[in-house]
DNA sequence: CTTCTTGCAAACACTTTGCACGATG
DNA sequence: CATCGTGCAAAGTGTTTGCAAGAAG
């Protein structure tokens, strides 16, 4: 059972043995995108990832090719934040990475919410019209403190 | 209180009376777009849209353009199904459109949910974190029957 | 030295926009 | 007949792909 939003943060050592693990080079461009992931933990597109990395910069599209090699190893998550743009999160040594958000309409700013959509309730959904293996997306959108304080002065 | 998954669908004559209440003007395109959404009460993107929309056809750039206006004036509802493609159902004459879908993961068929997430966690979750306005986007992933038999033959 | 990765540029899919012409109220 | 809506083509985004050069094991 999770507790807190932020899993256990892998350290950058960890992220590289399971490329190793995985039989996946080990290179520059791979360490310093799973080095910004892990030093942003919510969810980012690929040019925010190429905005996080530092010294010479990497190609856009060597961000998509490793982020969609992340994962189909299952080292990052993809979201969806309804607004066209794919986002990932890397995942906790501990759990799935299944979580959700919390999104402010006016500013953007991401809350990881851990509160789920009940499990009975799904199973009863995947039942009822012979589904199987159901899973779900869930996003929460409003609009954040400050942002109400803003629009109120 | 909603009962079944479909509410009430709207004749043309009410759409086009709800067009000229809004003081937007009653094309023959628009029309045809209003026409095409009500025969196939399921997410549809603009393309899909325009393969129904017949004789003649109608441009693009128009279907995009009244899809939005449709979603302006609350007539049409936008569905997000993860794929990067925006989809819209009409709104029933009787509620708002909140409702959720579950979606095959092999074949894409849709099928319309009328679960919700609780609302009483969802109360929870904005006071718990200072937002307000709080809503959800809610969809489902499986494989439904069909598929489910396919693969295994 | 073999195989996997990268950068670059071109290609793609979906969506938006400028503008002159055409239709509606 | 004033205004709004449409078609067409061009431009924008975000993402994917082919290919030769480069790096990892």
């Amino acid at each position: 059972m999770k507790k807190h939003s932020h899993s256990v943060r892998p350290q950058l050592p960890e992220l590289t043995d399971c490329l190793r693990r995985k039989s996946r080079r080990i290179t520059g461009q791979r360490q310093a995108i799973l080095h910004a992931l892990r030093n942003h933990p919510h969810p980012m597109s690929s040019k925010e990832v190429q905005g996080r990395v530092g010294r010479g910069g990497c190609d856009l599209a060597t961000i998509y090719r490793s982020l969609h090699m992340l994962e189909s190893i299952g080292m990052v998550k993809r979201f969806d934040l309804g607004d066209g743009v794919a986002r990932y999160e890397l995942v906790g040594t501990d759990d799935d990475g299944h979580h959700h958000h919390l999104i402010c309409r006016r500013c953007a700013e991401v809350v990881e919410i851990d509160d789920c959509f009940p499990q009975a309730l799904e199973e009863q959904i995947a039942r009822h019209n012979g589904y199987t293996g159901v899973t779900h997306r869930l996003e929460f959108f409003g609009v954040c403190p400050r942002c109400r304080w803003n629009r109120l002065t």
